[in-house]
DNA sequence: CCTATACATTCAAATGAAATGCATCTAATA
DNA sequence: TATTAGATGCATTTCATTTGAATGTATAGG
């Protein structure tokens, strides 16, 4: 059981945004942060916009910026938004859907996965707040055609 | 967020086997209950069977059933088998690791949602073992060389 | 104005994990 | 000993996700 990309760099922006106030940042800086497709952050951000949690300003010196204090968005409004709220199985055309209680089972326990990240707001994320501003200040890379050291793209999670 | 289809396939051949008491039934027989591959789900029952789930006897009249009652396996314990143990992230090489809470965040809600499922056992999800048992007797399709009507095959599940 | 920048939108292509199919082996029974 | 059924490994296919590229729209600065 994984989060789907979608949800684990939406997470990932919206951390960016939250440390960085009432500032904006722009897409390619926080793409360019994780090492992320550019593009595909693009669609992610929009999305959350359209969802009221992210303000977009276009033009010149646009950007992102929370559109609620960090500490009013909750993970759990985050996830719901960006895991969709179809259920983690899907019945159609299964012979004992008529008589399989499994589906309640499954949405009830979801619902309890969903509650436990209710209790926790986007500012809870910054268990270290210096350290993650600290972070987000030195640029991704060290410079313009430089070699990007540390990418950002394996999906596997240790023990 | 999805269950596998590795998952969905392990349920629905332990809540057959669940229906059949301890009669003997062929991985054959569940694959073409539900429409789905045969070696897939060989792979499948391979892997519970070697986590305890199940027992398997080869030879000619050969087959599956329960290593335990139905009543005391829980589909905590078997989802946490089926899905694995790692995490719902992967935060190997993201920038923000080390000063990011969310990774235990995530696991307690994971945790949560495992503690609901395994309140629920195999037995559990007959609700209706009468019509459940019934839709298991007849045969999945006619005939041999039959047109299969009721494929089940999809995955999309309505609101 | 006009240009550069940044978000918005659409479509096509690549990627990779999951699922499937096939071939071969081992075990059990009639 | 022939047939049935599970065990295992490998090759292939499928499909959703992700990525890339092209184009449109809005804003700031010169």
């Amino acid at each position: 059981m994984k989060l789907s990309r979608h949800s684990d760099y939406a997470l990932r922006a919206m951390i960016q945004l939250a440390s960085a106030g009432d500032e904006l940042v722009s897409i390619r800086r926080i793409s360019e942060t994780y090492g992320i497709s550019h593009s595909h952050l693009m669609k992610i951000v929009q999305s959350l916009g359209h969802a009221g949690f992210i303000e977009t300003v276009r033009g010149r010196h646009g950007g992102l910026r929370l559109a609620r204090p960090a500490r009013e968005i909750s993970l759990g409004a985050l996830l719901r938004h960006t895991e969709g709220e179809d259920g983690l199985v899907d019945c159609t055309g299964c012979l004992i859907a008529p008589a399989c209680g499994l589906p309640g089972m499954l949405a009830e326990a979801l619902e309890a996965f969903l509650k436990v990240l209710d209790g926790y707001r986007l500012d809870d994320v910054a268990s270290r707040s210096h350290v993650l501003r600290a972070l987000f200040d030195r640029p991704a890379s060290a410079g313009p055609g430089d070699t990007p050291s540390a990418r950002c793209d394996a999906r596997q999670a240790g023990p």
